[in-house]
DNA sequence: TCCTACGATAGACAGAGTCTAAGTCAAGAA
DNA sequence: TTCTTGACTTAGACTCTGTCTATCGTAGGA
């Protein structure tokens, strides 16, 4: 995601301050396992741009959806989360107890068990999968 | 439904006015792919009792969610939904547009899907699988 | 019938996200 | 370089979903 920016300016977006900075805290350190909520990345560009607003950043991560750049993972019922590991098809296990979130890349193609009997008609394009456990911290004796 | 009540009042439920009409609404018919939202639950229940409050619908699902009389399934960021056909273990077929939902029953078992060594330590115990396409209706023209 | 603990209610509250009106500024034009 | 302008940002009001609390009511046992 380093030429994050570059795809971003070939794609006509005005380059400001606040979308940097929020491209860099969802790039930041090249980490792919990172699953920060929306205010969580406020929080950490506000550490570099103050001013900035939660508007802003709901618009700029909308934004990154929108263009394929950054996945929207809702694992429970609480705040969405925004996954820059876009670019590697993966699925979540999550902890039911913390809510740790780890990508993991299962075997096989689960469209591929789904038969048509049960398709019902539609046009089945994508599968998500979220396994659930307990992480080793909250399974630990 | 009527089996419903009696579990519930086996397991030791006070049965009242509202406990008994959203049980109702819930099971309505047998149809088992009804997946209404908390809100839908409270409409189709103030049609038969007219003062039932939002808190007792949102109490009584929680109860019948902890007792595995009913399954929560959060498919979209929005409102939850309540799913009465907890006895036959299913997944969901959801159209990314209109938002349809439909039970499926795919073959073969997820879990097997992710080997040891995706699961960082982790006891996974559950899967959720949702596929998502466009309904025949929303596919068509 | 009476008692009372459990359940229902209204409405305040909270978290997550959207929207709007007004001000600002990135980047192309001159 | 300066000008211009429409895209972008902002604060904060607003919506939606869900939770909590204080108070009132009643199911069901004695
Ligand atoms: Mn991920
Ligand atoms: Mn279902
Ligand atoms: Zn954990
Ligand atoms: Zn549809």
């Amino acid at each position: 995601m380093s030429d994050l920016l570059e795809r971003l300016r070939g794609r006509g977006w005005r380059l400001t301050a606040q979308r940097r900075v929020v491209a860099e805290v969802l790039d930041g350190g090249g980490a792919s396992h990172v699953h920060l909520t929306a205010d969580e990345v406020h929080a950490r560009a506000a550490a570099r741009l103050p001013e900035i607003s939660r508007a802003t950043v709901y618009n700029t991560l909308g934004e990154l959806v929108s263009l394929g750049e950054v996945i929207e993972v809702a694992t429970d019922g609480r705040a969405k989360r925004y996954d820059p590991n876009a670019h590697r098809p993966h699925q979540h296990l999550v902890c039911s107890r913390c809510g740790a979130i780890r990508d993991v890349h299962p075997g096989g193609d689960p469209l591929a068990d789904l038969p048509a009997a049960e398709r019902f008609g539609f046009t089945v394009s994508e599968v998500e999968v979220t396994y659930r456990g307990l992480c080793p911290n909250c399974a630990g004796a």
